[in-house]
RNA sequence: GGAGAGAUGGCAGAGUGGUCGAAUGCGCUGCCUUGGAAAGGCAGUAUACGGGCAACCGUAUCCGGGGUUCGAAUCCCCGUCUCUCCGCCA
């Protein structure tokens, strides 16, 4: 969440910065809440302090033997004045608490200014695509099965065999290593969280839909981002520890509500599939530089596999709830012949960190952390990447990028 | 699944109705001591909110919620979590 002393004294900068995501901040409403709660808060301490004294007062009467009659009264009738206002000022507390939590994080000032994907900002490409227009990995390989997946579980489900299960598992293991190489600790964490790790994180309250809840409410991940970024919830972290960089390879679980008869063909939109997050947990100042740091190491992925892939700077209306600043890698899909995403790299500044009551303590003083994470990749997607890029359709056969051959124990695979 | 124990500050661990935001130890920070270091001595060291230029003051917080009481870390009820033993099991 915002910082409510920043929201209250820059009022008008930040609902100009919020309207730029399309978001329209209720100021009036809130500033009269804060007052609200200002005034009451003050008022009830006064009273908790009266009778504090008061019952002090009491027990040196009674300790004394002497009369407590008239204390009493005047005890009681603080107390009944106080019950009340006490109730006032936590439901006060509460709204002030779900208006805060509704609201998206300040984007950063080098945010290009837009209101859809249309108006992200073209960064750099990288390869001209080989494979300009190929088959879908679909009609490439009988080896990925949506009718399996289907059958044991619904739509949006897949079931991967043979050389191209071994290839999935390859780029898995590929991606956490590089991930290890460039400094991340690997970590192994659960797949089910509770309702504090996702409101840290801040995909609770407000996307409760995007997420499959279980019947006791707990929830499957979404991104590995969670169980990594809320190790350090409620933690005030020692700053020698500073930055924190960690690495998980994870399952990652969407509903994918409201996006019904979007990418219903293939590996591109599952209700499961898999990831290496990477994030880092660094001081205010060095955040911007991490970005750069977390998107170069995600870019050295798809370089290293050899594929073509374009990197875009999310404009104000794309960028998402949490974040203040986002660079997507999009990577070269022949059959769509256009670029997906398959990586998003954020800097979510304090957000995460306010929210999740994660901070560090400099000079005596403490501070919130800046949280930023990045997928490292997003594996189903890199699958089908490159399967097309590096299909050979004469020889029928897929070319194994040299880097994943060690993994594989071959070059190619046949079809 | 059965039986029991417990949840207190960065950590360990006292505290069973008021003087407790909390002993003590460890850790950490500063100062003294030293040629320098170790050891030792002294002092400081929870979080959030509100007020104040500040020193500081007020309020809340001892797992969460409710209750008893003038007053609760302490007593009662409910919940959550952790641990131990037995059973079962990847």
């Amino acid at each position: 969440m915002i910082d409510p002393k920043i929201l209250k004294e820059n009022i008008q900068s930040c609902k100009d910065n919020l309207a730029k995501r399309g978001y329209s901040l209720d100021d009036e409403k809130f500033l009269s809440l804060e007052n609200q709660r200002k005034d009451l808060q003050t008022r009830v301490e006064d009273l908790q302090s009266q009778k504090n004294k008061l019952s002090k007062n009491f027990g040196e009467l009674k300790k004394s033997g002497q009369s407590t009659d008239v204390l009493a009264l005047e005890l009681e009738e603080i107390k009944s004045q106080t019950t009340d206002l006490e109730k006032t000022l936590s439901a006060l507390q509460i709204e002030i608490s779900f208006f805060l939590m509704d609201i998206p994080n300040l984007i950063s000032e080098d945010t290009p200014t837009g209101t859809s994907e249309d108006d992200n900002k073209l960064i750099e490409e990288y390869l001209k695509p080989q494979v300009l227009k190929s088959d879908s990995h679909l009609d490439i390989t009988d080896q990925i099965s949506l009718e399996l997946g289907n059958k044991l579980s619904g739509s949006r489900f897949s079931v991967l065999k043979g050389n191209v299960a071994k290839l999935h598992r390859s780029l898995c293991t590929y991606m956490i290593n590089q991930a290890i190489n460039n400094g991340y600790e690997e970590t192994y964490v659960p797949y089910i969280v509770n309702y504090d790790a996702l409101e840290g994180t801040g995909q609770l309250p407000k996307f409760e839909e995007d997420l499959f809840k279980l019947s006791n409410d707990q929830y499957l991940i979404p991104t590995a981002e969670v169980p990594l970024t809320n190790l350090f919830r409620d933690q005030i972290v020692d700053q020698d520890l500073l930055p924190i960089k960690l690495t998980a390879h994870t399952p990652c679980f969407r509903s994918e509500a409201g996006s019904y008869g979007k990418d219903t063909n293939g590996l591109i939109r599952l209700h499961q599939f898999d990831k290496v997050e990477i994030v880092q947990i660094v001081k205010p100042q060095d955040s911007d530089k991490a970005l750069g740091e977390i998107t170069s190491h995600a870019k050295s992925v798809l370089e290293k596999l050899e594929l073509p892939y374009r990197v875009v700077q999310l404009c104000s209306g794309d960028v998402g709830f949490s974040a203040s600043k986002t660079f997507d890698i999009e990577v070269w899909m022949p059959s769509q012949e256009k670029y997906r995403e398959i990586s998003s790299c954020s800097n979510f500044s304090d957000f995460q960190a306010r929210r999740s009551k994660i901070r560090f303590k400099e000079n005596g003083k403490n501070h919130f952390v800046h949280t930023l994470n990045g997928s490292a990749l997003a594996v189903g997607r890199t699958l089908i990447a490159v399967i097309e890029n590096n299909f050979n359709k004469k020889l029928k056969l897929i070319n194994i990028p040299k880097e994943l051959q060690n993994l594989m124990d071959a070059d190619i695979i046949e079809l």
